[in-house]
RNA sequence: GGGGGUGUAGCUCAGUUGGUUAGAGCGAUCGCCUGUCACGCGAUAGGUCGAGGGUUCGAGUCCCUUCACUCCCGCCA
């Protein structure tokens, strides 16, 4: 038996009336009556209702004590009389009495409440996130975290996969987001990099022949935070396969990801077999490669119509002329929606840097026309024309934007999560998974003009590359795919190129000759020399899946310690800075500061 | 790097058109109270209104600058 407790505070029931306890736990609240004190004791596992009157003598110091305070307690079981039971808690048919305490650890008065269900500042509560912690709602997500994290552990090695650990000191690599990096004092003017993930390590362990590995892998990049992105480090599920195609992979991890959601949340998941959308079809119908399928909305391409004689909207059409495109989001049945509700989207529209967007209604009274202040500009066949190409009905409402094809995507799925929204047409009770697959092998920067991976430069390009299809890169897809619920990115992964020959092409496409992919990936691109097999992986980010199950919106309140959106840690003082004898065995001088 | 929001007591917030000595709840301290579970009642202490500058007879309130936190854009193979 414990020296400190022989229960815990969620334990004690009806059948333990009479037994003398010991409990130990944090004082979460006392209700003082002045000859009578309740105190509620709260351990890790839950609450237990303590009590003790003025006969007793430690009852006018217990009275003192402070919220916080980790105390002892030695006494009795009693059950509650009916009228004073407590439904809410597990043990409230019973309380403790009190014989004597102990205070084994002191509180100081408290900078923030434990016990409130108020919202506080982040700098407050990352300053104490010691206190914070303590609290219900958080307390329980974090205790989430370490559940799904087991389950996937033991799910994985269930499925014949391998935990290996990868270095947490690499080198630095070209492609991708910006590096940690440690310098070398063996190695003066020479860095590590922190791994942004374990990329090249699991396709070398691949290429060792285990096969199957898994890790929950600490990745960091050094880029600006999100409310779903912390900035600094996050983990993930990163798993990689030997002797597999595409389907070999979404088996595995759409099994894997429906057996934890379903066990770790009551919402509905849309549909068990996640829909495939190519990446061409996202960008077209959702504006974006991360589409919320909770929201019935899709964008459609009328273009056509602005070329029209009968169509006089001369705006649109004149830019249609010099190339730009139309696309609208139609919403059902909102003939009779007021007309701040329109104006409301388009003046959002307008605060994000758009435009703005026209719009009007379908009616029929009793000839086909559009209501609204566009709606003029349109003939009756081109009416019916629209409502053909985007399967709208009259009463329905059409949005319109036009313009260059990546602002019309960025705007129109803004506006699709938008209307959504006002419509309230989001169901908060379900998980929607969707494949986004297909994604090319490379992107034009729109700066620079230059050719560039658009994803992942290990990825296998499809289809049979003969010299001819190499010549348009652009056209290339890749075997590179994304997870994403909700509107949410969870993860991202592809069939590797185990071909260094191959490799050498692509990178040469991208403006890497042979001697730089040798210098950078040195490690890589020998290994795939000594026989390697096929293979392919993804890695799905833990805290966003938690988030997801946990219901927060925000990242943080998943993660133990999160640093805040500068990247500082309030309660550790991190980044700091370091006196001048580890500079100098660094090698490292600081210009001064400004 | 850019845009939006917020900043008033230890914590959460109110503070009207610029007008007397800046308020409430929780917490703290003191007193009363034997069945509460957000216990109740009374009192006391607690303020650089984020900081600096300006306009004004007068600024928590208006203007400018700046800082912190946060959300978003850029960025995130």
């Amino acid at each position: 038996m414990s020296k400190y407790r022989t229960h815990t505070c969620n334990e004690l029931r009806k059948d333990d009336v009479d037994k003398k306890v010991f409990l130990s736990g944090w004082i979460n609240k006392k209700r003082d009556h002045g000859n009578l004190l309740f105190i509620d004791l709260r351990d890790n596992y839950g609450v237990t209702q303590c009590i003790i009157d003025k006969d007793n003598k430690n009852f006018i110091n217990l009275e003192k004590t402070q919220l916080e305070t980790v105390v002892k307690i030695e006494g009795k079981v009693v059950a509650r009389s009916g009228d004073t039971v407590n439904k809410e808690i597990g043990t409230g048919e019973i309380e403790v009495t009190i014989d004597s305490y102990e205070v084994l650890g002191s509180c100081k008065e408290l900078p923030m409440p434990v016990f409130s269900d108020q919202e506080y500042a982040e700098e407050i509560r990352l300053k104490y996130r010691f206190l914070d912690l303590r609290r219900k709602k958080i307390h329980e997500n974090i205790i989430l975290r370490s559940k799904v994290i087991s389950h996937i552990r033991n799910e994985m090695t269930k499925l014949g996969f391998l935990e290996f650990q990868t270095p947490i000191l690499t080198s630095s690599s070209p492609e991708g987001a910006r590096d940690f990096l440690v310098p070398s004092r063996l190695n003066p003017g020479k860095f590590y990099a922190l791994p942004q993930a374990p990329q090249q390590f699991k396709q070398l362990i691949m290429v060792s022949g285990f096969d199957r590995y898994f890790q929950i892998a600490p990745c960091f990049r050094d880029e600006d935070a999100r409310a779903d992105r912390s900035p600094g480090e996050f983990y993930q599920l990163d798993l990689e396969m030997s002797f597999v195609d595409q389907e070999d992979i979404f088996n595995v991890v759409e099994k894997l990801m429906v057996n934890t959601f379903k066990t770790f949340s009551h919402k509905k998941l849309l549909s068990e077999k996640f829909p495939r959308i190519t990446y061409k079809d996202a960008m077209l119908k959702y504006g974006s490669d991360k589409p919320d399928l909770r929201n019935p909305l899709i964008i459609n391409d009328i273009t056509e119509i602005f070329t029209r004689e009968d169509v006089s909207f001369e705006i649109f059409k004149k830019l249609v002329k010099s190339g730009s495109k139309v696309r609208c989001v139609i919403t059902k049945n909102t003939k009779d929606k007021p007309r701040s509700f329109f104006d409301n989207i388009d003046k959002w529209a307008k605060e994000q840097g758009a435009s703005g967007l026209a719009y009007f209604t379908f009616e029929k009274d009793p000839e086909l026309s559009g209501k609204g202040p566009i709606g003029k500009f349109f003939s009756k066949e081109a009416l019916f024309e629209i409502m053909n190409l985007t399967n709208a009905e009259v009463g329905d409402s059409i949005f319109l934007a036009c313009g260059k094809q990546n602002e019309l995507e960025k705007i129109t799925s803004q506006a699709r999560n938008k209307i959504a929204e006002d419509l309230n047409l989001i169901d908060e009770d379900v998980f929607a998974f969707c494949w986004i697959v297909d994604y090319p092998m490379f992107e034009k920067d729109e700066v620079t003009n230059k050719i560039e991976f658009s994803h992942n430069p290990f990825s296998m390009p499809q289809g049979d590359l003969t010299e001819k299809k190499l010549e348009n890169p652009l056209e290339l897809l890749a075997y590179q795919y994304d997870i994403v619920c909700n509107g949410i990115e969870l993860s991202s992964g592809a069939i590797r190129n185990h071909k260094p020959e191959l490799m050498y092409k692509l990178f040469s496409l991208a403006g890497y000759d042979k001697k730089q992919v040798d210098e950078k990936f040195s490690g890589m691109i020998n290994a795939l020399s000594y026989g390697a097999p096929p293979h392919g992986g993804i890695a799905p980010g833990i805290d966003r899946i938690v988030m997801l199950l946990a219901n927060e919106k925000n990242i943080r309140e998943v993660t133990m310690f999160p640093m805040n959106q500068n990247a500082q840690d309030l309660m550790m003082n991190a980044p700091s800075e370091v006196n001048p004898e580890q500079l100098k065995e660094l090698n490292l001088s600081l210009k001064n500061k400004k």
